[in-house]
DNA sequence: AAATTTGACGTTATAAAATAACATTATTGG
DNA sequence: CCAATAATGTTATTTTATAACGTCAAATTT
């Protein structure tokens, strides 16, 4: 392993917390692909997140594996899918059952987590009239972040 | 053409008028995708699409093809696309400058629209207070609709 | 502790979704 | 008509995701 990936030692303590609470194992594999994209801070697409860490531990890694380890850690809560771009993103605000939504910048590739209850309630109500069950929501606003959109006015 | 598409005059009617209104040509490729999606009147995969417009046809037509057909009609605003399948439906209000929202169920397959103008002031605002300028929104709940929840609970 | 069961990981192959690059044919506007 | 633009055709490729099957490790039971 060429590089040892340093995140704070917040992330672990939750990664632990959050699979402690689902009863699952967070294994040094799944440990490792949740630690590369809390390090890199961007969205990353399933293969670039292949390549970083073949580069890290320095040997290949089939794409299956990794879409098990994403698919365990969307399980336990750890990360998001962000369905408009196909990546994947640790989740910022950890806490149980909630939903998230995303300011997603095409300029710079930000990907800005929000969790506002009002979006919540009123998707809520919105099922909740129409007789919905939903188990999860997709809220995702794509468009130019403030800086970008500063740059672009006013070059 | 084994058959021919029988859809109310309506939607032609509708789709002559987006496309005149964007300044864009509605070719009979174009009309034939656009129909064929009310026609089913349910989600369609692009490669569904292709399936069944080999058929009708009776001709084998390029994934690429029907993609720039799609990205047409998208861009007119007659066609949505729902991220989290990867499907393709006919805009159910095609009014100007709207967003749309879905209600998804993954028993039956429903795609339902709804057009809520709370959810799109909320997430306005949200972008809004943000200093985001938004281009497009994806508003996606999955879950079980009315009719398929009360079939699961009172079988 | 041995046996059994369950969960995690490895390997190979394949499926599904989307786009690139380039050639050809229609349509439109002068 | 001719030039310019838009639409379509063709082939190949890329990107995203999963299937099928085998092995190994952990934990549960006996």
């Amino acid at each position: 392993m060429p590089e040892t990936l340093q995140v704070h030692e917040k992330w672990r303590k939750f990664a632990e917390t959050q699979c402690a609470y689902a009863e699952a194992r967070l294994t040094p594999a799944r440990w490792a692909v949740y630690a590369e994209l809390v390090a890199v801070d961007r969205p990353l697409t399933a293969y670039e997140l292949i390549a970083l860490q073949e580069e890290r531990q320095g040997k290949k890694i089939a794409p299956l594996t990794i879409y098990r380890h994403l698919e365990f850690l969307i399980k336990v809560g750890l990360v998001h899918k962000i369905e408009s771009t196909h990546t994947y993103v640790p989740c910022g605000h950890p806490d149980q059952g909630h939903e998230s939504q995303y300011l997603l910048c095409t300029s710079c590739g930000r990907a800005d987590e929000v969790e506002s209850e009002v979006i919540q309630k009123v998707l809520a109500d919105m099922a909740h009239n129409r007789g919905f069950k939903t188990t999860k929501s997709v809220v995702e606003v794509t468009g130019l972040c403030a800086d970008c959109a500063t740059l672009t006015n006013a070059p």
